[in-house]
DNA sequence: AAATTGACCTCGG
DNA sequence: GCCGAGGCCAATT
């Protein structure tokens, strides 16, 4: 194969790492949430949750990436606040039946989904 | 070009 | 067992 043309300038090292949390936030599936951390360590960047993070920032257009199942390790609707509107994560939860109190999802621990033991 | 922040997590006291 | 600070990689200003 054409083994010469590696030209691995920064500029698309990183970029992979994004589309990959799209890949696996895009199987989460329905009525189910994961967290950050999870994502990252399947990639293998368990210490990297931030740019997890930073993806779903640039998700900003993707609907394919279901951002709102994507919450912290506490089950907080942490990044609520970079969705459009102020509820509307929360209501997109709450209307795939994942009861959402205070910007907590309950039952968080039933309702978990890590890629890493379904996949 | 450098410094700071950012949708977090992990470790230490 | 609880609280605090640091670390991580990248994008933004």
């Amino acid at each position: 194969m054409g083994v010469k043309d590696n030209d691995n300038t920064k500029s698309e090292s990183g970029t992979n790492f994004f589309e990959r949390v799209y890949e696996v936030a895009r199987l989460i599936p329905y009525g189910r949430v994961t967290s950050y951390g999870a994502i990252a360590k399947y990639l293998g960047a368990a210490r990297s949750a931030r740019m997890v993070g930073w993806a779903m920032n640039a998700c900003d257009g993707r609907e394919d990436v279901p951002a709102h199942r994507v919450v912290n390790r506490k089950g907080i609707l942490t990044g609520k606040h970079h969705f459009q509107g102020t509820n509307l994560m929360q209501q997109l939860l709450e209307s795939e039946g994942v009861q959402v109190i205070d910007n907590q999802i309950q039952n968080f621990e039933q309702l978990f989904w890590d890629p890493m033991q379904e996949l």
